[in-house]
RNA sequence: GCUCCGGUGGUGUAGACCGGCCAAGCAUAUGGGGCUCUCAAUCCCACGACCCGGGUCCAAAUCCCGGCCGGAGCACCA
């Protein structure tokens, strides 16, 4: 096989070599015109890191073969609507670089399904019930029809009508799109496409009674929005399944679905309902609360957009459950970030010693050591006097009555409440107070002396760190530093920071 | 219960459609080492996996059957 192409169609393999980088497999079926493809969330809240796999897999098929990407907000159920979702959800898109060539809101068209729906009654294809759901239900089970399936397009039309005009109450009534009775899997069997709906919609008031379902809807927009490919949770399989039989019906040619797995994302607080009651009763801050899974808290944390796409890009589109691993997301953030975050001392939980001294030591820390960052040889320079100096409670306690090294200061002592200089390189005075372990082996530390202020680090599990930071790090407010020994933080202010990840 | 789908190191994946080049690649984590006045980044080395049982075949992670385990759907949510 390889030999063939290896012979015949050598400019094959210089494509699969090139494409090593993206990884993800090609779609079947692409035209000239490239792909139609779509993002339907709903406006229930703001993006978060779930959402942010469909997002991804969808654009990285856009930008591969060109096209189109719908962003398709999908308001059919004015219930679970937050007004601010429809602008936040394009933000956060914004900021994922996922760039969108079209915006479609479902709301806006219900016309198109009103009038599709129609078609299907008259065609025989759909019917309006008043039967209650109970024995609906039943009657599939068992593979029956109810007495409204039976009846002539004539009867379904006009009960249609009526639901249509808002003739109808809440629960009354709900039209039905025909699959297969006997169809083997229960879950296909004859699907519900409208219902009637009496709260209010955020955008249309209460212009309409009769609300699309999702199957409903989806199958119709599809169509006439011209998708060619759909990549969505396989927790629409079913979904994909009933859509089909509108497809069928009306003879459109189906897009081509993919479906991946599942992922659960542990340790992410995701469900809008949640985060809304946490909002509301102050558990949280905002949308942007560093407990939560939301894009904008993860934007918050100092995250950079490209760690999220490379994650998802590693994910693939395989159709296994899998877990979302925090670490390896991590490690692709810490990766992009590291070069450009500037270095800064961070004191948690400080330790004051009485520092006895004459004269002045002087230090010069790198700013940005990784070398090919413009300020490479940017240094924090300090001056150090008699006074005292803080270092955290944890090296305290590990190293009190050691030697230990004040990065880029010196050689100290820790005894107690006092700290003391011994040189700023090995000589025979450290050897004295170092005899058993080898000189190479002396712990470095962070520290500060006066050039600290009082800095709060709020962290994801909901706890926050207090301290002192270096006073240098404002000079790069909104930035994420790395504090060095501590993790990189975002800081926001002169007083807070968002922990970004170890 | 019914209908689908799937199970590769601790974790995320490649390979599976079209059986051999897979005594299984990559990443992350872990352990060790180099560099570095950070427990970061970077470089090197090590560690560690084809769910189980049958079958087909010269040959199975890959195909078939059964089991076990996991997930999804069976809504007037999307």
């Amino acid at each position: 096989m390889k030999n063939i192409v290896q012979r015949d169609f050598p400019e094959l393999l210089v494509t699969t070599l090139k494409e090593e980088e993206k990884k993800l497999p090609d779609l079947p079926d692409i035209g000239k015109d490239g792909v139609v493809m779509r993002l339907a969330p709903s406006p229930s809240g703001p993006l978060h890191i779930g959402h942010a796999r469909m997002s991804i897999l969808n654009d990285e098929y856009f930008r591969r073969y060109g096209g189109k990407l719908i962003l398709r907000i999908e308001d059919t159920n004015p219930a679970n609507i937050e007004p601010d979702a429809y602008q936040m959800i394009q933000d956060d898109l914004r900021w994922l670089e996922v760039n969108f060539t079209d915006l479609v809101i479902q709301s806006k068209r219900f016309n198109i399904y009103y009038e599709e729906m129609e078609k299907l009654i008259e065609m025989g294809k759909a019917y309006v019930a008043t039967t209650p759901t109970e024995e609906f239900k039943a009657k599939k089970q068992m593979g029956t029809p109810i007495r409204e399936r039976d009846e002539s397009p004539e009867e379904n039309l006009e009960r249609w009508d009526k639901m249509v005009a808002g003739e109808y109450e809440k629960g009354e009534v709900y039209a039905v799109v025909k699959t297969d009775l006997n169809h083997s899997n229960p879950a296909i069997r004859d699907f519900i496409a409208f219902r009637i709906v009496d709260t209010p919609h955020p955008l249309e008031g209460d212009r309409y009674k009769a609300y699309p379902m999702m199957n409903f809807s989806v199958a119709i927009d599809d169509h006439y929005l011209g998708l060619t490919h759909v990549i969505r949770g396989k927790d629409h399989t079913a979904n994909t399944e009933k859509q089909k039989y509108i497809f069928s019906y009306r003879n459109w040619k189906m897009p081509y679905y993919l479906h991946y797995g599942k992922v659960s994302i542990e340790h992410a607080i995701l469900k809008t309902s949640l985060i809304k009651k946490g909002i509301r009763n102050g558990e949280y801050s905002g949308w942007d609360d560093p407990k939560l899974g939301t894009l904008l808290a993860l934007k918050k944390r100092g995250f950079d957009p490209l760690a999220i796409r490379k994650y998802y890009i590693e994910s693939g589109i395989g159709s296994v459950d899998t877990t979302f691993s925090w670490e390896i997301f991590y490690s692709f953030n810490r990766k992009i970030i590291d070069g450009r975050s500037p270095r800064h001392f961070f004191i948690n939980d400080p330790v004051s010693l009485k520092f006895d001294f004459d004269g002045a030591l002087t230090a010069d820390i790198p700013l940005f050591p990784q070398a090919g960052h413009s300020d490479d040889q940017k240094t924090r320079h300090y001056e150090v006097r008699k006074g005292e100096i803080v270092v955290t409670s944890q090296d305290f306690q590990k190293f009190n009555g050691d030697l230990v090294r004040l990065k880029d200061l010196g050689y100290f002592k820790i005894d107690d409440d006092r700290i003391e200089y011994l040189g700023e390189s090995i000589n025979e005075d450290i050897q004295k107070w170092n005899p058993n372990k080898p000189l190479g082996k002396v712990p470095i530390i962070h520290w500060l002396s006066g050039n600290g202020m009082p800095f709060k680090v709020m962290k994801p599990d909901g706890s926050a760190d207090s301290g002192l930071l270096e006073k240098d790090a404002l000079n790069y407010i909104s930035m994420v530093h790395q504090l060095e020994r501590y993790g990189y933080v975002n800081v926001l202010n002169d007083k807070t920071g968002y922990f970004t990840h170890p």
